[in-house]
DNA sequence: TATTGTTATACTCTATAACTATA
DNA sequence: TATAGTTATAGAGTATAACAATA
């Protein structure tokens, strides 16, 4: 049952939602939708994640770490579009916890190399059936694989 | 030029990004996908509207209103997803600029309902076309209104 | 008692400038 | 001079508790 499958031009319908609010207009803005989309998935890992206390953030690093051992740190937080001086206390929570290792680059005594440790890997180990069974939900939700194949290519083209 | 030694446990595709970074585990994440895209529609808004000093959220205040004048603040609040406590200082910012009006109903002395000024009509219609150049040339990087409205489907499937 | 708007507060995320140590 | 990492700080955005007025 879905009351969208129409191009919406000119021609509004009469979008009464259960707040009793007519959101016609709004939800003809592409970013909404998306923040709208965002926020919900986002809840949905923090949820799937609660038990283990981890940010998004901190999973992306630590899954990104395991191709890219002995990453750049700036390297690291330019790949999630996160600035370099706010990256620092995200590495240090990492490394913290044992889970990440910044070692003095010996060609470049100002660069930090990243390594994910052995902990962080069992670390890892034990969070990935959550993380797949969170994407196996929004797989779900979405309508299977080519769906979410089809999500994927349109949200890249929204990105630069 | 990657001296990264990247274990490779299962069948890679070969992802590599321009910042020789392998971004091919993290870019399974969909919620990863869906910040990135968001992040890039926003930013986008943002220098479109940048001359007007507008942020997206008061946008979607003064749109929401045009078709909901006397709205409870509340209601509108939770129609975006902003706590009340959080949504007064919006108020206060759009009254403060005239756009904007708090009425006590009289049917119930604690709430107060919001109305879209002359004013504010006045300054929307000025933002219009600001916003569907904004919403086109995302059309243009989609591939199109079907390609928009398959989004918009998908996104949907997402959001409780 | 319960609800609406409000205030106060804290915590996260993000953005910018400036410092240090290296190159 | 320039770059990588760091520190400090300020601004958004968000979350929670408590209060006054009203129901």
């Amino acid at each position: 049952m879905n009351s969208h499958n129409m191009p919406t031009d000119s021609i509004a319908e009469p979008a009464e939602a259960s707040d009793g609010l007519d959101h016609s207009m709004i939800e003809d803005a592409v970013g909404y939708r998306l923040r709208r989309a965002q926020l919900s998935v986002f809840q949905a890992f923090n949820e799937a994640f609660s038990s283990k206390g981890l940010r998004p953030t901190d999973f992306a690093v630590l899954l990104l770490l395991t191709r890219n051992q002995g990453a750049k740190q700036s390297e690291v937080a330019e790949a999630l579009g996160i600035q370099r001086a706010n990256f620092v206390a995200i590495v240090d929570g990492l490394e913290a916890k044992g889970f990440v290792e910044r070692r003095k680059s010996e060609l470049d005594r100002r660069v930090q190399s990243l390594h994910i440790t052995d902990a962080g890997l069992t670390y890892l180990n034990e969070l990935m059936p959550i993380w797949q069974e969170h994407e196996e939900r929004l797989l779900a939700r979405l309508g299977g694989r080519q769906a979410r194949d089809q999500l994927i290519t349109l949200l890249d083209r929204l990105y630069d």
